[in-house]
RNA sequence: GGGGAGAUGCCCGAGCGGUCAAAGGGAGCAGACUGUAAAUCUGCCGGCUGAUGCCUACGCAGGUUCGAAUCCUGCUCUCCCCA
């Protein structure tokens, strides 16, 4: 892996780089759009890479379970077997510490789960985590961590980064030959065990660092801090990920803050939901007024995959329960973004950030 | 011609003397979603009203009863079976 920031922007922390890893390069900042189980929901490999993105996001935890991490690695690694041919980074399933909660165990040796799918046992330790990222052959592995919910007592705050602490070592300590591997940094609200986190996993020689335990049920005005206060305190020399963030103003907010990464299920999972991101908000596509619009949600948001279709046929296409009507806002949402992103890195070569903020004011 | 079943809110469909403005679906309307167990979940859904409440409602018209969507009589209309 190799990292080189080309420029930052005048009076903000805002830096446009290049990223270069095993499946390509990625030019940053970029959003990684979420393909939890080897797939961005209603897409295909070939569909994202007409809408251009250069790198995506996958799931060890939900990979590992299914289909299993040693029968992808039979099949010719991710790559091959989702017949995505650039860069991908894989999630640990320190996420899934928080949102399977109810049906894992975390002692200090690792995350246990019971398989919400069959029942089987799945014994999540740091290495384990590790190995089936190697077994996947992602271009970036995260190291396994435990993602505390908010609200969230500052006891188990404090015992989540400390975990997440010790297993980054470890972590380090199980990768394989040329792997490169991102450590995240937890401590949720609390400004201390931030401080603390941050210290003790960015002392440590991974490739990239992510700031996580964010967008886990905060109100924004808690998040918002703590991405002012540390991401501009991550290593400058490495990539700086800010995982599962965001709505386009909260991304606009954390690039400002020199993040280089994004992720974030919002603009697929809510175009199944029939809301779909514009210039002017988000708008809910199936409400009365779409009706009989013979015409794009909003002028300025009109792309080439999806222009041809008109506000009032998505609507009836998710009225009359059509999987068609997800995957026009799907490749909608993520032009959109995608566009944002362009935009966000033009505007930072060409120092014109309060330009951009402008523009996205409103989004 | 004879015998049987049934008519409930926008639709389907429970209810079979009070606790019924009437279960449950669907449709309609409005929301939520942030490293995806989510093409999921939530709320509203006769009218007026902040709430209490009032009004209108279970095919139509009468009746029994303190009280009827529920019981009785007649009528209208549907469906099924036999000729």
């Amino acid at each position: 892996m190799q990292f080189e920031v080309i420029h930052t922007s005048a009076g903000t922390h805002a830096r446009a780089g290049v990223l270069t890893l095993p499946h390509g390069t990625v030019e940053t900042p970029a959003f990684m759009p979420v393909g939890t189980q080897g797939v961005v929901k209603t897409l295909t490999s070939d569909d994202l890479e007409s809408l251009e993105y250069e790198m995506v996001l996958a799931n060890a935890y939900h990979l590992a379970l299914r289909p299993g991490a040693e029968r992808i690695a039979k099949l010719g690694g991710l790559h091959r077997f989702m017949a995505w041919p650039r860069p991908i980074l894989t999630d640990s399933g320190g996420f899934q510490v928080m949102s399977l909660a109810h049906q894992r165990k975390v002692t200090e040796r690792g995350a246990w789960f019971r398989s919400h799918i069959d029942g089987a046992e799945i014994d999540l330790t740091p290495e384990r985590a590790v190995e089936i990222q190697s077994l996947l052959g992602v271009d970036v592995s995260m190291a396994l961590d435990v993602c505390p919910p908010y609200p969230c007592e500052e006891r188990e705050l404090q015992a989540a980064a400390r975990l997440t602490s010790l297993w980054a070592e470890r972590c380090l300590a199980a990768r394989s030959e040329g792997q490169t591997l991102f450590g995240i940094v937890q401590g949720g609200t609390s400004k201390r065990l931030r401080e603390r986190s941050l210290a003790e996993v960015a002392a440590l020689p991974f490739d990239g660092f992510a700031l996580g335990g964010v967008s886990v049920g905060e109100p924004t005005e808690l998040q918002r801090p703590v991405v002012a206060e540390f991401m501009p305190s991550l290593p400058a020399d490495r990539p700086r990920y800010l995982m599962g963030v965001g709505q386009p103003k909260d991304i606009l907010h954390a690039v400002k803050h020199g993040a280089d990464l994004f992720d974030c299920v919002l603009p697929t999972r809510s175009a199944r939901h029939h809301s779909v991101y514009t210039l002017k908000g988000v708008v809910d596509v199936t409400t009365a007024r779409w009706t009989e619009h013979d015409g794009p949600w909003d002028e300025e948001s009109v792309f080439p995959l999806t222009e041809r279709y008109s506000a009032a046929y998505v609507r009836h296409l998710f009225k009359a329960g059509e999987p068609t009507a997800a995957r026009i806002a799907t490749l909608h949402n993520l032009s959109f973004y995608r566009r944002m992103m362009r935009e966000i890195r033009e505007a930072i070569l060409s120092d014109t950030w309060d330009a951009l903020e402008q523009r996205y004011s409103e989004a």
